[in-house]
Formats: C-alpha cells, structure tokens, sequence
RNA sequence: GGUCGGAUGGCCGAGAGGCGAGGCUCAGGACUGCAAAUCCUGCCACACGGGUUCAAAUCCCGUUCCGACCUCCA
C-alpha cells in the first residue's frame, strides 16, 4: 500500500508521488524547537502535524529514522540568560524540556533521535572548513564565517526568490561581508557569550549551520524529507540548501512546510503577545483532545485558534471515543486496530486528515447502528477501524499515554458509583422515579454521568 | 517593491468543472418513565463583477478585503 502516497513538495510547488531513496526507508529531518521560551500551540501543531506523517509512513511499511533536532544556543538564548541571570544552557535546558512534556502531553512521538546543535560543533567546523576549501564560503578575519550567497547559483529557489528583490537588512556591515546578504555561518565570540574553538579564531554557530551539519551526520548527504513550519522556508531552509549544496550534498528530497495556528487571522508570536502555551491550553481539554484539534485541519491549511472551536473539536472526538467506549463495553476487549481502506486512500492523498475524519465518521455511524442492532460482529469490524485511524493520528483513547487516573481508588469509585446505582435502580423498579432522578442529579454534580441502554445502566466521568 | 497564501452555510472545515464531504450547533422525529446516548429527517454555502462551457465553488479576466515571508520565527 506504500507505493502510492502521494505529498506535496514545496521545492516543486505540486504533490507527486513518493519515492523513498532506499525501497521500505525513510529519512526525515524535522526542524524542531529553538529552546527560548516555553512552547505554543503552533510549535505543537508542527509536531503533531509531523507525527501524523511519520506514524503513516511507519503503518505503511517504511522503517522511518526521524531526526528532530534542538537549537539550543542562539542569540535570544543568549539574551534571556543575561535577562533571567541564569546561565544560557539552564535556559536551554528549562525550555527543551517544557517543549518534552507538551510533545509527551499530546502524544507526539520521541524522535528516534534528538541531536543538539551544542553536540555537534565538530561536525559543524568539517562543514566549514569544507566550505571554506570549496571557494563558497570565508573567514574575512574578525572570527565570523560567511557563506558566500553569489556563489552557489540555486540560492532562493525554494522560496522562489531573486537575490537582487531581496531587501537588504539596513544594519548589513560591510566591512567584512562581500555582499549584504552573504549570511554567518559561525559568529565570533563576544565577552560573556559562550564559544568553541575552532580554526578561525573561538565563536558561537549561526542560526543555521546547526541543521545542515546535524542533518548530514544522521541522515547522510541526500535524504528523503525535510520538514518545517512555513516561516522556515526564508531564510533557514533557504540558507540549509545554500550550505549543504555548496558542500556538494544532495540534501532533501522532498520539502514539506506545515501551516500556522492564527489568533484574530494573525500569525502567532510573541511579539504580538497573541500566543497560545501549550501549558495553558491544556488546562482546559486534554492532550488528546488538542491534539485531535491541531492535527484535524489538513497540514497545509492556516487553523484559526478559538476556544470554541476547540471545544467543539473535543465534543467531536469525544462522541467517538464514547463509541470505542461502549463497543469495548459490548465486546468485553477492544479490538487491535486496522487501517480502512478509505482511511488509507485519503491519508495516502497528501495526509488529508480532513477527509480521513469524515471516514471515520460514517464508520462511526455504522457502528452505532450496529451497536444498537446488537450486531457484534459489525460493532467489532467499525471499533478495530476507528481504533486504527485513531492509532495513525495519535488519538487512541487506549494508548497508555492518555490513561487518566491511577487505579489505585478506581476499585473504590467502582463500589461506590455501584452502590449508588444499585439504589436508583430499585428505586426504578417500584416506579418511584422522583428518588431516582435524584440520585442521578447528585452523581452527576459529582461528575459522574449515567446513560440507561438496553444493557444496562453504564456510567462515565465527565 | 519582490515572493507566497487565503475569503466556502450560524460556527469549524474539505473539495478543485457535473453526482450536495464531514463535524459542531439548531429544529423536528424514532427510542426512552424522564434524561443521556444513538439513529433518521431538515437547515442547498462557496468575497464581488464579468467571461469560457451543455454544465463553474472549481477554469479565464478584472476587483475588493485579509494574512505571511523578505535574515528572530513552528
């Protein structure tokens, strides 16, 4: 079934058919978090919409290495040391792991593996030097390494751009630079800041060599998929291909760019004050039920934050986890899940989620039906889909990573609720209705919600 | 100035020449002691103006509005 996913490259601007470089192998490169501030919705809808391709790609058959690295020095970093009177590496530390919890918190799967750019110095001084050697980038002798933009004719064509449209920054410093936009690869070391040393004097990476030298040391020099929120694309993928071609790598195949999460129609960001922790968000729905949020808008599409739509993407997935529910009731397990065929056709067409949802939303309706018609064996067959659709897009209300609640009072609750509903079902049978809606009144300010079917009373907590 | 997106029903959100995506909300019905859950029915939308076509949300021309990037960005 792998042959015929099809993705859309942004290097190509169409979606085409996908080809790994090795048959059953795929490489991703996913440029992760640069760890200076605690994570928003729209660093998680990037690993949640990248999760959803790797997770796909893995049910398809593909042994998938994803490499999603950590930018762990930059100059913000830098900036918010001196700001908090920590040291850099405590702040880089602080937030690398409140973008670890929010990945864990919404189910985004660890990479298989999680490079920082403060590991791989050395790989980043052979990438330099290979650079230097080559003519396409110098060291002008204040410490910085520039990468020389005129030299590699491709520059800009995965954003599409000329060199001569580019606005050049106002504050370019010609003294050393050749050409305004010739960017650092390396910056040199001011008093205070952190450096390494290396061949042209100590200093500090630039934004963008960490990504092209991580991604050559575990992936190689050509590998299948680079991905990346849409505001990557110029300058960092830009200046990544810039680095990587001039040292002679194929570098990506296929460039895939995820939308943002808007607030007002407006990208989020903090300068604008409009952004969205992750922390907060899921103080008012679970993980599962923002992830199913984020991850519901197709990955190309711009999602427009409000509460409101949350919460009705939360109503949404929980009348679906209500069916697993009480199938898993019915049937005394809950069936292994399975792949659809009209799951697999619409994930298949570019990850279209948006599609594959309404799939599963007529399973759900055929399941229900079943469900009611007491036929077990349809029950059975719309559970294991919907449990395998839920699977790929990380929702699985059974993954052990949702599990809510210890059970160590959960034997406790389990008499009590019984107990009670003990009560209102005699209180039934002698037709005395007040004192049995009156104790469903009171079970239910206690959170706890009962639903009479023809098997039973069952009960939940809200 | 250059580059790139977008505008779809009360709301969210797909689609990309014909055969009404789907969800949420709402209204009615079935079921039910009543609820809840579920199922059924209903609510015929594509920014605006032209054009092409037997047929346009979809293609073409023009217009309006919104947003992004142009060296901090997921």
């Amino acid at each position: 079934m792998s042959a015929r996913l099809k993705l859309y490259n942004t290097a190509t601007r169409e979606v085409a058919d996908f080809h790994p470089l090795k048959s059953g192998q795929v490489g991703i490169y996913l440029c992760g978090a640069t760890v200076q501030a605690p994570p928003h919705i729209g660093h998680v809808r990037s690993g949640v919409n990248f999760d959803i391709l790797r997770r796909w790609l893995s049910a398809s058959g593909y042994d998938v290495t994803f490499i999603r690295n950590v930018t762990d020095i930059d100059d913000k970093i830098l900036h918010k040391a001196v700001h908090e009177e920590i040291p850099w590496w405590a702040v880089a530390e602080k937030y690398e792991r409140a973008f670890t919890d929010a990945y864990r918190a919404l189910n985004v799967l660890p990479p298989t593996y999680e490079p920082r750019a403060t590991g791989h110095i050395t790989q980043m001084i052979e990438l330099m030097e290979l650079l230097i050697a080559n003519g396409s980038a110098y060291a002008p002798g204040n410490g910085d390494v520039y990468l020389d933009v005129r030299h590699l004719k491709s520059y800009l064509t995965l954003s599409n751009q000329k060199l001569d449209d580019l606005q050049s920054a106002e504050d370019a410093d010609l003294t050393y630079k050749k050409d305004p936009r010739d960017f650092a690869l390396w910056k040199a070391a001011k008093p205070g800041d952190p450096s390494w040393p290396t061949p042209w004097g100590a200093g500090r990476p630039g934004w963008h060599l960490e990504c092209s030298a991580m991604a050559h040391a575990y992936l190689g020099e050509t590998f299948d998929i680079h991905g990346g929120g849409l505001d990557l694309i110029f300058p960092h993928h830009e200046n990544e291909i810039a680095q990587s071609q001039s040292a002679g790598w194929g570098f990506a195949n296929i460039w895939m760019h995820n939308a943002w999460v808007t607030a007002s129609g407006e990208k989020m960001s903090k300068s604008l004050g409009n952004s969205l922790q992750v922390q907060e968000i899921l103080k008012t729905v679970r993980g599962i039920e923002l992830r199913w949020y984020l991850g519901s808008a197709h990955y190309r599409s711009m999602t427009e934050f409000s509460f409101e739509a949350l919460e009705e993407a939360s109503v949404n997935f929980r009348r679906i986890e209500g069916f697993l529910k009480r199938a898993t009731d019915v049937l005394g397990e809950t069936p292994e899940g399975v792949i659809s065929s009209g799951f697999s056709e619409a994930m298949n067409e570019d990850l279209a989620v948006p599609t594959a949802l309404a799939v599963i939303a007529e399973i759900m309706r055929l399941g229900n039906t079943a469900l009611s018609a007491g036929d077990l064996a349809g029950v059975r067959v719309a559970a294991a889909e919907i449990r395998g659709a839920l699977n790929i897009l990380g929702c699985d209300p059974f993954d052990p990573i949702f599990a809510t609640s210890s059970s160590a009072n959960a034997e406790l609750l389990d008499g009590l609720v019984a107990l009670a509903l003990e009560q209102r079902a005699a209180a039934r049978v002698r037709k005395d209705f007040a004192a049995a809606d009156a104790i469903r009144d009171q079970i239910a300010a206690l959170g706890v919600v009962i639903e009479d079917t023809a098997a039973g009373t069952r009960w939940s907590i809200s």
